[in-house]
RNA sequence: CCGGGUGUAGCGCAGUUGGUAGCGCGCAUGGUUCGGGUCCAUGAGGCCGUGGGUUCAAAUCCCGCCACUCGGACCA
């Protein structure tokens, strides 16, 4: 068996330690390696892969209803991040600061940004005079930087990859529209793309984001029953625009303040996939974004003629638009087998001798270990359909996961009891409002507030704190 | 930022009462094997994280710093 043989490249067993399990995937499957910065990380070409798939897609997407991309400068001077108190409050503890130009010590230290509301709205104020100039739709991808005082590879990075939607609007209802519009758009991308079912909701004031009126969000549960957010959509509301003093004519000849929103997700999503989806083998990547979607293994390939039918198949499916390679090295079939599913290839096919005798090949599968073979006529067709297969098989053992870790619960001691019991999830309560309610469950149980989600029960329960009657239901869970 | 752990070859580690280094894997070359991490031979590879101190002598003892890592606090 696999098992009793001496791995060569061993992986911590997830259960066993959680941390440790997604660190060794994120080494030995070459997504990213440290460098001599601390919290910054490299993306290699695997990794920096997913990104590339990830953001093809999502870029289509943005375009497809009505972004534009833009580029802004990398620096902020400190005048300008402060205009808005909130979001200077929230960002200045983690910003890197440029004080000196060459020798010189600069007038001005600027911020390497964080987030780009400022610079947006800077430029906003500049170029939006009349309702004929709105909405403004702009999408940057870039890279921003927080000094974060512990990083892990994807979860927390001092620099990481994001793309930030910025956009403006004549009426409030437009950017309130335009807010829940990308925060479907990425709950129907992490469902659709990566297989994750996620919760959509509304942030407490305490956790939304600094200077938003309303920070929606997808919360998705990992293997462990702790959430990761996947993505983020807020509404400013005119907040900024007053702050930075961004007006146009309206039709009616009225000065006015335009409305704003801005949307973002990151290579954070890559830690998703990797801790909703891998197992003791290593990754499973979903199959739209895999780097890789089927890897072709010959079998006994200094037999003739095996090579040249297993550079047949991989032709054959690089011209169907699969994403495919062959490996022809001379590793052992099993240490091929092993290292293909440590990077987690959704699919495998095998061709030896004694396929190509009866005209068939062997499909496996990463995410069940399923083998089945199929005849080379029917390749395109197979391949095709288990990839399909493997996507709607890793969305719902991720949905399942999702359902078996998320409870409710009326009480703070019914909360502390189930996610002791459970060793973690989601559970829902009912909620009051206040901040001290949502504080008191941080200090008595040790979870912080998810999400508001958007599919209100509408039942009247009671707070779990202060007891008061309400109606409000929100999700509790221990954060990444 | 606080607390614990760890820094010795690419990776994982050993290194005794102080005497300047070794193992396994990987890597290179040749052969062998190939339907689940083959086997053999030969070979290359080290500022012992870093700065200071003690000592005739430091990977080893002492102090500082740095990095990684786990937990906490903080945080999009």
């Amino acid at each position: 068996m696999a098992q009793e043989k001496k791995q060569v490249e061993a992986i911590t067993a997830r259960d066993v330690d959680f941390a440790q399990w997604f660190t060794d995937v994120v080494k030995k499957a070459e997504l990213i390696d440290y460098s001599s910065v601390k919290g910054m990380f490299i993306l290699r070409p695997y990794g920096y892969a997913i990104w590339e798939n990830m953001q093809a897609i999502l870029d289509a997407e943005f375009k497809k209803l009505g972004h534009e991309n833009v580029y802004m400068p990398m620096l902020i001077p400190e005048s300008l991040l402060q205009k808005e108190k909130d979001h200077v409050e929230g960002f200045a503890p983690e910003c890197a600061w440029v004080t000196m130009g060459g020798s010189e010590k600069l007038e001005e230290r600027m911020c390497i940004r964080p987030t780009s509301e400022t610079l947006f709205c800077e430029h906003y104020a500049n170029i939006i005079h009349s309702w004929r100039d709105l909405p403004k739709l702009y999408n940057q991808w870039c890279s921003v930087l927080r000094w974060e005082k512990t990083s892990r590879p994807f979860l927390r990075h001092r620099e990481f990859l994001w793309q930030e939607g910025h956009t403006m609007h004549a009426t409030a209802e437009e950017a309130m529209a335009e807010t829940e519009q990308m925060l479907n758009v990425y709950a129907d991308f992490c469902e659709n793309v990566l297989a994750m079912p996620v919760v959509k909701g509304v942030k407490t004031d305490k956790e939304k984001f600094n200077g938003a009126e309303k920070t929606y969000t997808v919360e998705c549960m990992m293997h462990d029953r702790k959430a990761l957010q996947a993505g983020t959509s807020h509404y400013f509301g005119d907040g900024f625009a007053k702050a930075f003093d961004i007006t146009f004519t309206d039709k009616n000849n009225q000065l006015t303040h335009p409305f704003q929103t801005s949307w973002g997700v990151s290579t954070r999503l890559i830690g998703g996939i990797i801790m909703t989806h891998g197992d003791d083998n290593g990754l499973i990547l979903p199959p739209k974004i895999a780097p890789v979607q089927v890897i072709v293994v010959p079998v006994a390939q200094h037999k003739a003629g095996v090579l040249e039918a297993a550079d047949g198949l991989r032709a054959r499916l690089a011209a169907a638009g699969v994403r495919v390679k062959m490996d022809d090295s001379d590793q052992s079939f099993g240490w091929k087998a092993a290292e293909y599913e440590m990077r987690g290839v959704p699919l495998r096919v095998e061709i030896g001798p004694k396929d190509m005798e009866k005209e068939q090949c062997c499909i496996a599968r990463r995410d069940t270990g399923e083998k089945t073979f199929v005849p080379l006529a029917q390749l395109e067709e197979a391949v095709a359909r288990l990839l399909d297969e493997v996507h709607h098989n890793m969305y719902a053992m991720a949905k399942k996961n999702l359902e078996d870790n998320s409870f409710t619960a009326e009480t703070w001691e019914q909360v502390k009891e189930v996610l002791e019991r459970n060793n973690g999830g989601f559970v829902k309560t009912k909620w009051c409002g206040s901040l001290d309610c949502e504080l008191a469950m941080k200090e008595k149980v040790g979870v912080s507030s998810r999400c508001m989600p958007l599919e209100q029960s509408g039942t009247e329960g009671v707070c779990p704190i202060c007891g008061k009657k309400c109606t409000t239901d929100i999700y509790w869970g221990v954060a990444y």
